[in-house]
DNA sequence: GGGAAACGGAGGCGCAACCTCCGCTCTGCT
DNA sequence: AGCAGAGCGGAGGTTGCGCCTCCGTTTCCC
């Protein structure tokens, strides 16, 4: 029996294995990931196609030969940096001492999306690539809950802090940062340390915090809702 | 000789007070004010002017004939919740217990800006209105500085707090308040819980705030631009 | 009743984003 | 070297939206 497909494509796959870019081809392709990483990072998603296609020094019409439209080309850029964040959470859970190792997480996913607006985009609202952000989510979450679990058990961090706050301060510290960012991008890092001193331990003159932390459902609802442009 | 002048315009004024309306134009005023207020509050300042004048049960015209153009209607709108705001700092610059007064600051203003998101729009951007909320802010900065440097003489404010600080905490918790807004719209006051903990004067454990406070000139820098949308 | 004031909303204008199309260019295989 | 066809650019079609105007009709008030 002679072996019946030898071809390089044995069965019909899902992903039919796109053949090579030929080097022009491909050359651009990575022109226009470096022009959509610059202008999705500095100006956000809703940045155009066409502002892309300037920055990277291509047509309009490379840009859409190669990604179908703007989604495709916003999951393959964001694909990678979400995964970044996660491996932030699960790094810093390594970390022996536990209030450093949460400060470690708040600071440096904070470091992640201060600079980077479309990050925060695709992160805090389920406007583009829904399905793998929501994968990082879940992934996410537990690292999250083990952290404060253990900074709690230890009795380094205070009682009433809920897992549904680390997207909420790493959202008021964007807010803060995408503010400031043509003057001082760095200023995120002065509220990230007073929130930090708010969130040890109960001592005299703490305030109870006066609404509880959502509920992880509560959560995914809020995060479905878009913003105000976009889809 | 008679008064050359007894007419109801002895000189022309800069505003040549404008005539009494006729009674239905009066009431469609009102219907506009309102629809503009309920429209720009929950939707922002990017809702246009056909969606107020839908509100309003009127025509887009009777909205033009009212109000030159949008930025006429959002002034009109605006003007006495900006005033509010300043009133707000004096009154607790009037609180005998500094700590009392600064929270209390923080906490009123958070309130008014959280639930409007076109308050928090003309407030934080200089994108509408400009002279009046330019003025509004001269009358606030003296105040607020005042409410810190007493509370920082008495022992119960940290000491690296700054004036421009505040600006970025009411911004942090309007993003929160805006994220969560149709969820759990009160949640801001659960962060600026935390964040009035970190407020507390040093004591073991506080990080020192590691990134210097925006000066006055650099706050005016950051509100000069705009944001995404308008203009 | 009549003249002025006010009304409504269709539609002009301008803009911006997404995406397509087609005549030309470049690559790489034979 | 030559050629088939992959790849290219970017003008422009399409759509959608927001601001604002215009004018035939309605309402008010004297």
């Amino acid at each position: 029996m002679a072996q019946p497909d030898e071809s390089p494509q044995p069965h019909p796959q899902p992903h039919p294995q796109p053949r090579p870019l030929r080097r022009d081809a491909e050359r651009n392709r990575q022109r226009i990931l470096e022009a959509a990483a610059e202008v999705f990072t500095t100006r956000g998603l809703e940045a155009s196609l066409d502002d892309v296609a300037r920055q990277a020094g291509v047509g309009v019409g490379t840009v859409y030969r190669r990604f179908p439209d703007k989604e495709a080309l916003i999951e393959a850029l964001f694909e990678e940096r979400i995964g970044a964040m996660v491996q932030v959470a699960e790094e810093a859970l390594a970390e022996p001492d536990a209030w450093t190792g949460l400060v470690t997480l708040l600071e440096r996913a904070a470091t992640h999306m201060a600079g980077d607006r479309g990050l925060r985009q695709t992160t805090m609202y389920a406007t583009y690539g829904q399905d793998k952000v929501q994968r990082a989510r879940d992934r996410m979450q537990p690292v999250v809950t083990a952290m404060i679990d253990r900074a709690q058990r230890e009795g380094v961090l205070r009682d009433d802090i809920q897992p549904t706050d680390v997207p909420f301060i790493e959202l008021m510290l964007s807010a803060a940062a995408e503010y400031a960012a043509h003057v001082r991008p760095g200023i995120w890092r002065r509220y990230l340390a007073l929130i930090i001193d708010g969130l040890r331990p109960s001592r005299d003159g703490i305030t109870p915090l006066p609404e509880p932390a959502l509920v992880p459902e509560e959560m995914m609802e809020v995060m479905r809702r878009v913003p105000r442009d976009r889809r």
